[in-house]
DNA sequence: AAATTGTATTTTGTATACAAGCATTTTACC
DNA sequence: GGTAAAATGCTTGTATACAAAATACAATTT
């Protein structure tokens, strides 16, 4: 860890405050996996007391980006290549779910905004800002949330999707990977639009299988 | 609410007993839907501080259960028959992930559990303790998460389970159910047995749609 | 040298104090 | 009597104090 810096806002309790700066740090990664969250030092570092600390930590454990051990203290979760072969075959399970349930109820207003994001992320590559194309790939997918109407998929998915941010990064600065991420995420639009439900969960879990395994390939990299 | 009553556990943290005597509570239905969470009030009930039930209750409210308003407190969470729906899709989509797992890597012992799961059932059911008729079924859905070896997935249907406890457990009042529910294991342990995965997942995706048909006409009739 | 005990230090666990916000009632004024 | 302002009480938010456990490390023993 190195520079965090708290993002007051007065209404908002400390303690969300301070789990949103935690969780933002853990996925960026400047608190490293089996980092330990000291809650002095965290206390100090980010000006104020131990109590709202303790609160954050407690929502960032139940998030599954903390482990705590009782009087030893929590740690930063570490993510071992199992853990994230487990969270991606839920994530593909909940992505098919979701995109069969807005394969039923996704209005034009909605295609639209899918092909308006698939143009956006064209033109956003074209930048090279790593943090700019994650985020126009999470926006499609959202979309896609949305239309499913199902809110707490939707904060499943997101959950999911935090767990691998690290590696989707990776995932997405790798040039090579656009034309296929784009070919896809176009398949999947041209289902929609046809409500073609059993093609567009073939084309949603084939996405998700390709991901997977870049991931895959990344993580065998890094060991 | 009436009476609520701490286990105490030398070892385990306040925080960890208030969290589980709470959730307890509120899936028994001690604690109602709506019915606020003060303070000051668990912590003289629980003969504790409030430190530890402010911990309890952000683990709460990041497992769903009570919902917090800044400033205002934590209450205990509604379900809208939406909600329910909602949970009811993500389960069925979890539930055939994990069996079509546990279809892979289930052993000849587990599928003898599975087996003595069902016995023991039919042997429950005529005590007529709900309680532990539910425990039953649980228990054989647990030897399923745990053949699938996806520790995250059988967490996070813990917590759906969790979600819908109180609906289940009318459902299982019902002794007309008993058959369909005891005909539709023995389909998903024949399935199992012979590793066809199709079939498995075709029986579990039955068995989802049954129960949560069920539920549905609990919902309805409750109101 | 290895193991063990003892002690100081660090860190977590829990209780409590105090501040601030919100709601409701009371009071003052028209 | 009705409305606005003030006051009161209850509740949450935050900081801090103290206790208990874990850790690190030195001293002692084997």
């Amino acid at each position: 860890m190195e520079n965090l810096e708290l993002n007051a806002n007065a209404y908002l309790p400390l303690r969300d405050v301070v789990f949103h700066t935690l969780r933002e740090a853990i996925l960026r990664g400047d608190l490293k996996p089996g980092e330990r969250l000291m809650e002095l030092q965290l206390a100090s570092k980010l000006g104020v007391s131990r109590t709202p600390i303790r609160e954050a930590i407690r929502m960032l454990q139940q998030e599954g980006l903390a482990v705590t051990v009782p009087r030893k203290g929590a740690e930063v979760a570490k993510m071992t290549e199992k853990d994230m072969e487990d969270v991606l075959l839920i994530r593909e399970a909940l992505e098919i779910l979701a995109v069969q349930l807005a394969c039923d109820n996704i209005t034009k207003e909605q295609i639209l905004l899918l092909e308006e994001k698939v143009s956006e992320f064209e033109q956003v590559i074209k930048t090279g800002d790593i943090k700019l194309i994650a985020q126009t790939d999470i926006d499609f997918h959202d979309i896609i949330y949305n239309a499913a109407g199902n809110p707490r998929l939707m904060s499943m998915l997101n959950n999911l999707r935090e767990q691998i941010y690290r590696y989707r990064i990776e995932y997405l600065k790798d040039e090579k990977n656009y034309p296929h991420l784009m070919k896809e995420h176009r398949q999947i639009i041209e289902g929609l639009k046809q409500k073609k439900k059993d093609y567009v969960a073939e084309m949603m879990k084939n996405h998700m299988i390709n991901q997977a395994n870049e991931v895959r390939n990344i993580i065998r990299r890094q060991e």
